[in-house]
DNA sequence: GTGGGTGCAAACCCTTTGCAAGACT
DNA sequence: AGTCTTGCAAAGGGTTTGCACCCAC
């Protein structure tokens, strides 16, 4: 079952991965995949991350609520953790809006990458 | 000359816009707007947004920096402006990512569409 | 004729859709 | 028969590329 291989695939990965790195790694059909990740976020088990290069990525909730920093160099991913409950009060406080999910990464240079 | 009144139309724009939505204002190439779009990025005139939806929009940064409230049921778009100064320098206290950009936009329902 | 501005067509790549085949109950 | 899982092929939609054209200096 696909499906297995799949939730395995997600949980062991350290970063979000994209359905094209998917594919190279479990011998299934897109329309497959995509149905099953589809299926994933509805029941919570996945998130869904963009880094604005065209392709989503997914990551298991297993892990718990982070973002992410990505080095625009050589592409690696570290993970923190924010306090974003401060974030989200004031926003409360000057807006209306009723928040239901937010994205935020941020994008630079790692240790590495800063020559 | 088009470079005029894709600058016109990003500053007048109350929301960033996306290409196809550009291409239904201007009359003008595909190829012509993208490439003008890049070039206003490297000037540092424009400033790129992502929703996720697998659309990129611009947005002039003439009204300075700030984030959106996306309304993910009838898709209005609201600024804020949030205190991010503490949020880059938490981060820098758990990394050593030296950050040159980010992405921060909240999804939820407006007023009007939380019945 | 050299260079900047523009356009067209095609390619690219991720994602979605419609439909059908197989397996198991 | 009915349902669940999987696949294939094609279409969709935003973005990129290569090349040619035209106009001004």
């Amino acid at each position: 079952m696909i499906k297995n291989q799949l939730v395995s695939l997600l949980e062991k990965s350290e970063y979000p991965i994209s359905v094209p790195e998917i594919l190279s790694k479990i011998s299934a059909n897109k329309t497959t995949i995509y149905r099953e990740l589809e299926n994933f976020i509805s029941d919570g088990l996945i998130n869904e991350v963009d880094f604005g290069d065209g392709k989503k990525r997914y990551e298991s909730n297993a892990h718990g609520h982070h973002h992410h920093l990505v080095c625009i160099n050589c592409g690696k991913i570290e993970d923190v953790e924010l306090e974003e409950k401060e974030i989200l009060k004031n926003i409360n406080n000057k807006s209306h809006f009723l928040i239901e999910k937010h994205s935020m990464e941020f994008f630079g240079k790692c240790t590495n990458c800063q020559i």
